[in-house]
DNA sequence: AGAATGTTTGCACGGTCTGAAATTATTGGT
DNA sequence: ACCAATAATTTCAGACCGTGCAAACATTCT
């Protein structure tokens, strides 16, 4: 990789890492621009070269968004041929991605310090799930072999988003991620949906 | 009601009317606050004493409370006793409100409009549902008689929050609103839920 | 070294939104 | 009907966001 590609990923980073200090130490509100590129020594102009928004910068680039791999083998209707488990196991790869573990398991954290101090995010945080789930429909949409815009579709990736959202709450941050204690989380939030709405029992 | 009273309702409507006239006539982005606030015949500075930004004006007043009433009989366990039914009937209070009927119809159709042709609304929208999807699950968790911060109420509200979402882009709309329709609709809809997460089916 | 290409910067500008003070309209009492 | 209290509107100045453009600068490739 060129020198230039690494400046880029460079100033890039330095200008997330000062937005997210600078916002967590003052509030979104008590921090400009001017002050986030001042901070990362480049000028003003230069970034929004880099970020669209003040906001694009703190959220970072979108995750939620499964491996090529992973994405081909839930389609095709695998990895364990149970609908459930298979969906748990793509979620999985969305939530901790491809990269490194601990970054971003610390990006995650991040990212939920800032949304719980500056609800002004939460707009733009909701917009990006919301294009994943719209990409988890049409994944499973394939699997199941319905039309794209197959109502069920939605419905399961809908409420598969709400399933990561509130149970990556619960999952034990801090040293190294439990990944089976996520899994475990999530299987029991799902079948609590399916006792909720199933036929035989109600609560 | 006094003058006062009126005219600041008249301005209000009038703001809003102009907001959502001119937006759909040259796009959002095509249209300034400046523009609208004359359009209403009053200064620019007077949008801002009754809406924050601009999207506030196109968006309204938040809708997908239920009423004070519906909500209690839901919380006690009615009004059939049977989950997924009050919870259809609440979901149904809350998107057709107190007020007029066709009105509010009419209030969803411009919504969804605008929301189909200026996605930059979207995020602001699904904030607003996100405020709903809290209030229902408190609703839901008081119902059942869980703490207040119960996972299961959040997830449950979540996925109903995803069905109405799904749901209400197919009940037709036009002359007046067939709630049989939407009620049968939101059925099968809880119902996919229930056979996609529960133990004895899988798509 | 020098041309080609990509990045950063400065500048000017239009737009959003806020605070404060001056102005105008409504209300209620007399 | 008048007048004082109260509330809404307007004007003005200003901070900040975000964009287009062209000049300056750095890097890559030959």
């Amino acid at each position: 990789m060129g020198l230039r590609e690494r400046k880029k990923q460079a100033t890039r980073r330095a200008l997330q890492g000062a937005a997210v200090r600078l916002t967590l130490e003052r509030g979104l509100e008590n921090v400009t621009v001017e002050e986030i590129a001042a901070a990362a020594e480049v000028s003003a102009r230069t970034f929004f070269n880099y970020f669209a928004t003040k906001e694009e910068a703190l959220l970072g680039d979108g995750p939620f968004t499964p491996g090529e791999h992973e994405r081909e083998v839930f389609v095709e209707g695998g990895p364990t041929g149970d609908f459930v488990e298979d969906l748990i196991d793509l979620l999985i790869d969305s939530l901790l991605g491809s990269g490194d573990l601990a970054t971003h398991q610390a990006e995650a954290a991040r990212r939920k310090e800032l949304l719980d101090r500056e609800p002004q995010l939460l707009p733009g945080f909701l917009a990006r799930l919301h294009r994943a789930e719209q990409e988890l429909a049409a994944a499973i949409a394939e699997r199941s072999g319905t039309p794209a815009d197959d109502i069920r579709s939605s419905l399961i990736a809908a409420s598969a988003m709400s399933v990561i959202r509130h149970t990556m709450k619960r999952v034990p941050y801090g040293d190294d991620p439990d990944i089976e204690a996520a899994r475990t989380l999530l299987r029991h939030a799902f079948r609590s949906l399916g006792e909720a709405f199933g036929r035989d029992e109600r609560p």
